[in-house]
DNA sequence: CATGAATGAGCCTTCATTCAT
DNA sequence: AATGAATGAAGGCTCATTCAT
């Protein structure tokens, strides 16, 4: 009779770093930075303010642990599922497009835009966004590549189509009559319609 | 009938509404909403905060006429710009996109990040970023209508533009190897290669 | 009719920098440095703590302020008052040390201890006694000096008799069976019994 | 039967009572009694600050811990020094005084101020002052009149003396320009002048 | 003998806001 | 068209203390 310590006794939760971390990310991604603060956060956590500095000497060193989880988790989070997905190049392009069209509706999408705001005050959250830029950017690069692009129409094309990922979950959303998933749609088809290798497939 | 006492002691600036305003939208730009605060704006403007409550019921009360102040500019700099600029279509799409290679460096570039990530916490703050939003995107919608583009791809198109633009600010700038004003050219070739009425007409 | 203000009007009291400083004293000589704090001062004073913020940028520049009036008043308050009680050098010397017996129940007694003491740990405060010390017993060299005594004899024996002062309110008082008064008479009569010019007037 | 197992694992002290109260002294003469605080005494001994409660009830019971070791300490420790150096009651006298000099150099002389200075404060303190000053002035006072002074003149002259020991050391000591072992010793050589039985006995 | 985790009180500081002048 | 002084809420940090393991 194997009771596997159920850990639903009602005791104490035994919150730890992780805990503290992944609220704070949720908050990051619903108000900003600013309202990553240790007493609200001990509030939505249920438990007591004091109890926070066990786990971080003090609310800069729960900033900074933010950043770096979010730097793990940022570039290979997108990445991995899109190369698990599928070996073909082409159809890890789509798939990766084919993910924005759901994002606004996620809190990972939220808590990006909450670390790229924040990125504008911070030199610590600006390096954190460079990097993770910089490894996506790479990564679409490589499948641009290998669909046949120069090296220059590449990186272009790259930049182009990540600006665009970026800037379309920003944009007010009832701004055109076409629904979202339609728009979406044709931009991606618009954005991948002449690429050498992986025309054929698309229209 | 001497005016000369204009101005005479240069250290009051007779300090109005639109002074509290302005600056209040500096700092929205430099840092973001949450430093939008009485006490440091007072301090920025060398005057008693208290003087603030002369001017304003609250702080609510100028956070609301920024709003008010920033909805009524930010369509019509651009439109006014451009439309002054030149009476073709595509030159108008062209000035407009190129627009876009100086922005980060401009102030205004980044009062407009302040607005939209204030949007995600703020109904007000929302409505008003829609409402820029909107109009913009009509605009561009109306340009490439007339360069021939049908409806529904007018639209889809003015949508994709609209987003890269407010995307390609946001991303980090280095990562690429080329330089930004040589890659905000390629991008924006491509995405009015196609256009019916405007290809190769373009100088 | 002259009203002049009485001042008693219940309207507010109005503190000002003076009060905080004065009730600091207070605190400091009762308690020790570590006990002027910010919230428990208001209290004292019947003050919300955050008005305090007006007056100072912080607790720390309290306590420099504090350290400044003392510095001030410490060396001049003493030397002043036993320079205008009398011209003679050996009169000033005795009644200096008659000052010696109603130290303990004085509240400035205490005060210097606070400041004393506070200097073990504090640079500032530390630079505060240092400049006082300075002044004190170089006041008592010079009496001391027009008493008759070599130059080396003086310093040493300021030294000495300023020592004493300062040790003697520190030893618990109930020591000897001889009461206090008696007992500081006693050890000053000792400690100028040898000054060439002035012990016609002491035995 | 091995014992060999003693002390084996260097990293372990076996911390006891003894080990928390001989650091808290040292904190209390470093920087006061105010800074003797569980959390950063278990930072100091690198153990947890639970432990603390293994050993002591609560803070209070280790601070009447730290007033009874210094007690007992306190008096013997000067005393029996000085009585096993000689039998002569007045090199008893000069060695005593002779133990000033180096005092200020010494931890257990700011041990002995940051008792005084509790003392202030709190009356169980005070009351171990109280008990430390009467035996040594008892000691002084037996010596001298084991010196042939009256049984007034010798008490006066030990808390002369005595006073002189304790203010001695807390005056500003660059306030000369004699060297601090020169001035001392003119001091000593002052206060005993004029013994009845032990004059230019003193090798 | 001790650790790991948590609680709560106390104090520091910043600000929005108020009010009399 | 302001200033000077004050209030009070919110939030940061340090600690004494507790408790289960």
């Amino acid at each position: 009779m194997v009771t596997l310590a159920t850990r639903s006794e009602s005791s104490r939760p035994r919150l730890g770093r992780a805990e503290w971390i992944r609220e704070a990310q949720r908050v990051l991604g619903e108000t900003g930075i600013e309202a990553v603060r240790v007493e609200p956060l001990a509030a939505r956590l249920s438990v007591s303010k004091g109890s926070f500095y066990w786990h971080f000497r003090d609310r800069d060193e729960l900033l900074v642990a933010l950043l770096d989880a979010w730097r793990q988790r940022a570039t290979q989070a997108v990445i991995q599922l899109v190369d698990s997905l599928s070996d073909a190049p082409d159809q890890r392009l789509r798939n990766l497009l084919g993910l924005v069209a759901r994002r606004p509706e996620d809190r990972d999408f939220w808590v990006e835009i909450g670390f790229r705001d924040w990125a504008r005050r911070d030199r610590r959250a600006r390096s954190a966004v460079e990097s993770v830029d910089t490894e996506r950017v790479g990564y679409l690069y490589r499948l641009l590549l290998a669909l046949g692009l120069s090296e220059e129409d590449a990186e272009a094309r790259a930049f182009l189509v990540y600006s665009y990922i970026l800037g379309e979950g920003v944009v007010h959303n009832r701004v055109t009559r076409v629904g979202r998933p339609d728009r979406v749609e044709r931009c991606v088809r618009h954005l991948l319609s002449d690429l050498p290798k992986a025309n054929g497939a698309s229209r």
